[in-house]
DNA sequence: CTCATTACTTGTAAAGTGCAACTAATACGC
DNA sequence: GCGTATTAGTTGCACTTTACAAGTAATGAG
């Protein structure tokens, strides 16, 4: 199939898009950072800057900005002293429901109009993809 | 359907992670700037910025770094002198044509363990998502 | 001809990025 | 243990990206 290279970038550009208008007051990299600390429990900087596919040092300050945000906190772990640990405070974890929020009514906007089917159909499909994309 | 959120931020990580690894030298930006150009004959610059979703300002420097790297060329309309007309230079078009291919052959790369049926299917559904999608 | 509008550029300031070099804590070899 | 290597994270720096505000130049409207 040779159409697949104009589904990518359109596809691209709209999520991206979504994801941007989601986000009211952080960047779309902020938001995913929230996200990856949603997924898991008390997360290392390493473990959540290696997760978004950013360099340490950029995510470093990153969470400087989003703890001057107060939407996370950075806590020591005992067992380690050179790590520290990574949660969602209470705003923080509501930003983070309300921009999934948002993005999953306007995903669902865009599959209102297909019957029962096809929609299970789409949904099916992106998760196979993904599951094919993840690790590249 | 509530895992549409995970396979949003998953899918869209991939796709981002792919573009990223498929460039060389230049940004995801600038990609999607050269990308634009190919769609069109001769495109103005706002039609460019408009459709890649970037500020015409930011825009306008974009296609100076473009120009300097001789992968565009700027030139003026004679119809109406304030407006410039945007075309990818041999250069810029290979570049294009070499980052589509890479993205291509990393996307048949992850439909490749799929059967003929099931391949079909995804790339249909991300056509049908795409022009759902499209316009947000 | 004058004034508003349009296409694009430039000033400036802030945010984002990553390499190199740093500090501090832990692990390893002996 | 002790010294060295490694690891987690931070900071200095330089460069890129971004967008608002203000500017220039060309076109359109009355």
């Amino acid at each position: 199939m040779d159409k697949i290279i104009p589904i990518f970038h359109s596809l691209s550009k709209s999520m991206r898009g979504i994801h941007k208008a989601s986000c009211d007051n952080i960047s779309i990299v902020q938001s995913s950072i929230l996200y990856e600390i949603s997924l898991k429990k008390k997360p290392s900087m390493q473990t959540v800057a290696e997760a978004v596919g950013m360099d340490i040092t950029t995510f470093s300050r990153q969470i400087g900005t989003l703890e001057k945000k107060e939407l996370v906190t950075r806590t020591p772990y005992e067992g380690d002293r050179r790590i520290y640990l990574l949660s969602l405070t209470g705003k923080g974890s509501d930003m983070e429901v309300a921009i999934n929020g948002i993005i999953a009514a306007k995903m669902e906007n865009a599959l209102a109009s297909m019957n029962d089917f096809e929609r299970e159909t789409v949904l099916r499909s992106m998760h196979v993809l993904e599951v094919k994309l993840r690790g590249n």
